[in-house]
DNA sequence: CTGAAAGCGCTTACAG
DNA sequence: CTGAAAGCGCTTACAG
């Protein structure tokens, strides 16, 4: 392995002195500086980032904590904050979580990030809120836990829920249902909340019949979507959870001679990329994805720059994107 | 932060005993053994990975190259690697390459990894050839680079076009058209190859009107199979070099009030899981990317161990999935 | 602007 | 089985 030392030696200079290359590159008069710089090219010299990281105290890793990548909306997010990292200058590792998932917490405590973002569902586990009483760097994206003292960057999902409540309820279809996972992520709880509460002050409740299974996939959707048919329940409308489980309930309505969206409107959630493509052409309620990387990458530099600095809680206002799933007519 | 010093003070042994429980665990009394572990309980002890680093040479960590995570297929692979890794007992730094990306070369050279799959499309760059003669442990996942010494699992993509070719000659569909992208991949361009190769010597040449443009998204496959139509090319089949492709064409077929699979058939690649969504019901060539992850996390692992080791090259066998977008009357 | 030296927190021979 | 000590490869005061 080459070193500062053999870099040292083969400048003719005090490996001190390479290492105020590599770091400040200040205090260098320039003649050396670009003799050193020569003599790490012609030896091959990379820095030891582990001699790096054990001086500095910082690794120039993140950890992501994602979940369920198979949802589409996920992968966006992810490759969305690898971008936003990615220019910090930050190396990204991540877990791919199914539940609560504590390895990144404990990579933070081990020193093998500096930081980290969940993007999945965050109970108030104890080691997260030891975690954050040992001012570890933690930002959540895209779940808001309203009790925990951290970074969070969320959109408003009782709004998301109630736009397209209201969107219905303007164009009067009254008969509508919910299918969502089950049990539900908050993120989906609120949606469910906004949309319902709506809906029953206009004097319109839900069926009961809106129920969910499973998790939040196509096949769930589709599981659903046929329960709530095959149960009778007269509706003219459904809004689905995420835009997974609306193509699934899409799916059903399409095999079984439904129109949409003449007999049946459909609305979706995320605006997935999919959401746009013809197959689908799905009304659904937009989260800006870039956007809310971009935030939480940004939160959660500034919290590792500065450990002591106020809480933020952004949040974002979601939108309805109007599609042929809902609006247009004969399709 | 709490060093193992202070867990050698707490436990009234010296710290070098602490280490010793921590990495090895052997030449330890029990009970002592017990003591520092409570010690580090109490104290709160988590160990400093930089310093562990330092000495053992060894990060725990390993990089993965992914491209484009709009293409499902990909955030398959990258979950099933994580997957393998996390059961490995490795994190996973993540780079999302657009091109060719020597990051996760340069972090093996700064000892941030440890090895690196490379699942983009990797030309013979100078750095890889170099990494590969300082003997740094690299695997290619999904990618076959003839002249590459390195390790590398990839399904073969000539017969996964030639499979295509038999099952549409066998039933008679000989006006075959194929939908890639621009500039061709190699996993593309073999696939193009296997299939207009076997139509060519049965005596059906692909029309000429085969072509591609951009990149290999939904969009990409919406326009070439627009243009291919257009040109009035009498076709009665068209393969796609990818699903993301093919959901585009059959949007295109659909839209156009082409019956599938009637009027035409449609063939993808991959087997995403999307292509069993009822939408699309797509036929496609079945990569198993749970095993090809699987296998080429496991080279990895065989290779950081053995750096020496002769070099194993992967070849699987894809096989095709028939749905309804060819095989099944009246959809 | 430069060098000698201390030290970051571990692991691992080397003695005992 | 345990401790004292060296050293992994850097960064950064401290002198000059």
């Amino acid at each position: 392995m080459v070193t500062s030392r053999d870099v040292a030696r083969a400048a003719g200079v005090s490996q001190a002195t390479v290492s105020r290359v590599l770091s400040s590159g200040t205090n260098v008069r320039e003649e050396t500086r670009l003799r050193v710089l020569e003599a790490m090219r012609t030896v091959g010299y990379a820095p030891n980032a582990a001699a790096q990281s054990m001086k500095t105290g910082r690794t120039g890793s993140v950890g992501v904590v994602v979940s369920d990548l198979t949802n589409p909306f996920h992968p966006q997010l992810l490759e969305a904050l690898g971008g936003a990292f990615d220019r910090a200058g930050l190396r990204m590792t991540v877990w791919i979580a199914d539940a609560k998932n504590d390895a990144a917490l404990q990579a933070i405590r081990e020193r093998s990030i500096d930081g980290v973002v969940f993007t999945t569902a965050t109970t108030q586990s104890q080691e997260l809120i030891d975690a954050l009483d040992r001012r570890s760097p933690v930002v959540l994206l895209n779940r808001a836990v309203p009790g925990l003292e951290c970074d969070q960057v969320a959109s408003d999902n009782v709004v998301g829920g109630e736009v397209v409540a209201d969107y219905l309820l303007a164009h009067g279809r009254t008969r509508a249902a919910f299918v969502g996972g089950t049990p539900l992520a908050s993120t989906l709880a609120d949606r469910r909340t906004g949309f319902g509460d709506r809906m029953a002050t206009a004097g319109f409740p839900l069926a009961d019949t809106s129920i969910a299974h499973g998790d939040y996939s196509h096949a769930s959707g589709y599981r659903s979507m046929t329960e709530l048919l095959d149960s009778g329940a007269e509706i003219d409308a459904v809004f689905c959870s995420n835009d997974v489980l609306a193509f699934g309930a899409l799916d059903v309505a399409r095999a079984r001679g439904l129109r949409v969206p003449e007999d049946l409107w459909v609305v979706g959630y995320d605006d997935t990329d999919m959401a746009s493509w013809e197959s689908f052409d799905l009304t659904t309620v937009r989260q800006d994805v870039s956007q809310m990387a971009e935030l939480g990458a940004d939160l959660l530099v500034r919290r590792m720059a500065d450990p002591v600095r106020p809480v933020e809680r952004v949040v974002l206002t979601p939108d309805l994107v109007v599609r042929g799933s809902t609006a247009h007519a004969g399709r």
